[in-house]
DNA sequence: TATATTTAAGACAAACTTGTCCCAAAATAA
DNA sequence: TTATTTTGGGACAAGTTTGTCTTAAATATA
């Protein structure tokens, strides 16, 4: 069960390494973060511009440029990035994917889905940056997966 | 969010019609369902292919063969499906996709996530197609999604 | 200005999922 | 036997996600 895409994975994980950063005045670089954390450079840059077009970034062009994030670690949670890199709608599932939900009366999972998607949306809606950042070290992040 | 591929939904949605099916002693042909659900007769037939090679169901060629359950809608559960069509290891999933996990200390969400797979897993280990199919009507089948 | 650095943006390719097509194999019926 | 029906199974095509490559735009430095 797949529940992100690996554009999300590797925003996550640059997020990550941009706040295991100390020096918070300075711009990372994508180059860097794509070198020491394994991801395609590319990829990485086109998930990062996403994110900062929708204001969870600044970027800056030229040398010593690179990307920073636009606010504290503390107030950017994995739900803002999340409802970027998959949609507004990603808590909008549905379990079975029957036909016609809403119009009849709804299968036997739904309420239970119903809980388990609102459990997941406030678990995200609550876990910031720089709480996953205080127990994922610099290490880790930089496996291959 | 997407839980279930297109081929577990349609697999499912073909087993709830033939529970649907008074008549428990004929086979149930490929054809029809892939007409009456409007799921690709191709893509449907390899979809329960694999439920049969897999014991799920039993198949009868020739005029008047098809298809049927191999046991009783009360026994097959949504996790059997879900497992031959998705992957023995559906449920072993990680929710942030970081890497390290188990060489280092788990993620803050991972505590959250281990009780919500372990509830997912017991929902679909429980909820069976006759259960299912009392509460979906024939009508909404075959809706297009 | 000229050059180097770095993000922005789009075209393109590879891989995976989804869907289509063709023919073989099994069973029925005439 | 011959024709028809139906599943089995493989090759192939379309669509989506993931990844690569090339060029443009912005910035710094000399
Ligand atoms: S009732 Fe809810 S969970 Fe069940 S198929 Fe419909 S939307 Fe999905
Ligand atoms: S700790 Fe658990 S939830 Fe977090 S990234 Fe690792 S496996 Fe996934």
């Amino acid at each position: 069960m797949k529940v992100l895409s690996k554009a999300s994975v590797y925003g996550l994980r640059a997020l990550l390494y941009i706040v295991s950063k100390k020096d918070k005045s300075e711009y990372v670089s994508i180059r860097e973060m794509s070198e020491e954390l394994s991801i395609s450079f590319h990829f990485l840059t086109k998930i990062l511009q996403s994110l900062t077009q929708r204001g969870l970034l600044e970027s800056y062009r030229g040398p010593n440029g690179g990307i920073a994030l636009k606010l504290p670690a503390e107030e950017i949670f994995l739900i803002d990035v999340v409802k970027i890199l998959e949609g507004e709608n990603f808590f909008d599932s549905c379990l079975l994917g029957l036909p016609g939900c809403g119009e009849f009366e709804p299968c036997p999972v739904h309420d239970f889905w119903k809980v388990t998607k609102a459990a997941l949306q406030d678990e995200f809606a609550t876990t910031s940056l720089a709480e996953l950042g205080t127990k994922i070290s610099e290490n880790r992040l930089r496996l291959s997966g």
